[in-house]
DNA sequence: CAAAATTCATAACATTTAGTTATAATAATA
DNA sequence: TATTATTATAACTAAATGTTATGAATTTTG
């Protein structure tokens, strides 16, 4: 017969609390109860658990090694039991969130952070990497949850939109500083940074520059909205970026003016469709929407 | 309804299986009573286990998490059982060792490290401490075991005599030598170290030499033969110590010389009398004892 | 695609474990 | 010694854990 869990903690009591009847009382069962699950026990292994000394149950030397070892059983069973209600309640669990590298090294650490504060049994696992990865990865469901910007109607994707307000970028000594809105017009002669020719966002740019008659100055032609604001920092250029990324830079020299006509950049939220999420990925999503408020773009 | 110890074991067996019929057979129990566990288990709990995938059951992305917990706590559980076991055969378990400072550096550490060379789960706390202080903590049963050179009839106390060749050590360039043995005439004009005048070791040196008709030529008092070895493996006088100290210092030039008559020095091993001691305490004895048996005094 | 095989769930029942109350035995204490 | 507190034993009940038999659902295979 294999120990019995319901005799260690017996064992336990017992030996913490030195008598069966106040043992029995902690444990909200009858004192017999205890003496047999003890009996049982003590039969079980091979030695004696406890002397008597006025009245008093003395653990035996063994048991006293014993004691400490079940102590600790004891304990992580109760971590289990925590945890178990912590998984409901969305206090715990493991986060699998991929997104794109811009959103990793600031806004993402940001909103992580404070989404963990009041969840220490939550554990993290967040990878960078290019669009066409997360998508990947989320189809073969090993990750949670992805941020992204860019549309995949995948069966298996589950996607959604989130509009994001798009503002102007310049540096400091740019006399276009003074005006209270920027507009294609004005943008004629100033050396654009924007993202890839193949990108939606340039595409949409472009048709807004057309419609207004206005080529784009291109000059550099970069992945990630993030080094444009870094490039326009150093005091280079002009450019179109998402609101969020540019307040980000805005402490180290960076002039931001709204922009018309209206381009909206578009923020993807994706995830398996076919895999029930866990609470805490659910929590997430939902937390990381709303942490994109103050940058959305309502319609 | 608590959590149940059988219903983890089925989880975790069909967490690393893949499936129920598998962990049925890992377990010895049939199918059915691993599918009810799960079922009972995964109802007491508020979320979904598993997901079934081609006919394997995959774990869900929170039964992931607890898993790994589970498994935490199953190896605890083994190692208990593992413990329970090496308790009664002496393979585990704590010990709680006293003895005189002369042996807590020489003799004790090796014969110790020896003995718990295929025992890595035994603890052990030795403690080096005069003879008083030593019997002290064998009555309060603050030890298993003591190792003292002080008889006492303490009631609580056991005491085993062990009956301890001795010898006399000289410097090297000491011209008794070229002797085989040594007398008490011998050393009428050698300046000695030996220990307390109140010890009993003392008291059968001062016997012998009145029998012989010679004065002790009284040079240096220590309370250790451990002390009159280093001295005199120093250069200067002459001793007679149990031939255990003395061989610890044979290799740092020291002549050991047999002495006439006999002179014995009783080691003696103490330990509570009316505690059971652990298997584990009543083996090191028997090894500890074992271990004198080269320098003991053959009656 | 239909047949065979696998896998899980359910039902009906047996056994073991863990709990109960009542009471006797055993220490500790006044 | 009588009294009191503590543990053990007995007889019984409820719950948990096992069993076999069998049906439903799903994969695999010919």
């Amino acid at each position: 017969m294999s120990v019995k869990l319901r005799q260690l903690e017996a064992f336990y009591a017992v030996g913490q609390l030195g008598s069966m009847t106040l043992a029995a009382k902690k444990l909200n069962i009858s004192q017999p109860a205890v003496s047999r699950l003890l009996a049982s026990y003590s039969e079980s292994i091979e030695f004696k658990l406890f002397n008597r000394q006025n009245g008093k149950l003395v653990p035996t030397q063994d048991a006293r090694f014993l004691l400490r070892e079940v102590g600790r059983l004891l304990d992580s069973l109760e971590h289990i039991d925590e945890i178990t209600h912590s998984l409901t309640s969305g206090n715990a669990g493991h986060l699998k969130i991929a997104c794109l590298p811009g959103f990793s090294t600031s806004h993402m650490p940001r909103v992580l952070s404070e989404f963990l504060i009041n969840r220490p049994n939550v554990t993290v696992n967040l990878e960078p990497d290019g669009a066409n990865r997360i998508f990947e990865w989320i189809i073969s469901e090993q990750y949670d949850c992805g941020i992204t910007d860019v549309f995949s109607d995948h069966p298996a994707v589950e996607c959604k939109r989130i509009p994001m307000k798009t503002v102007c970028i310049m540096s400091e000594g740019n006399t276009l500083g003074k005006k209270k809105f920027i507009t294609p017009e004005d943008l004629v002669n100033e050396p654009m940074i924007h993202s890839r020719r193949d990108s939606a966002f340039y595409r949409k740019l472009e048709e807004v520059f057309t419609l207004h008659k206005v080529k784009i100055n291109s000059w550099i032609e970069t992945r990630q909205f993030n080094s444009a604001c870094m490039l326009v920092a150093e005091g280079r250029g002009i450019s179109i970026v998402s609101e969020m990324d540019a307040r980000e830079y805005e402490s180290r020299g960076l002039i931001i003016k709204p922009f018309t006509p209206v381009i909206p950049h578009t923020l993807m939220l994706v995830r398996p469709k076919h895999t029930a999420l866990s609470t805490i990925a659910l929590e997430f999503l939902d937390f990381f929407e709303n942490s994109l408020e103050p940058f959305r773009l309502k319609s």
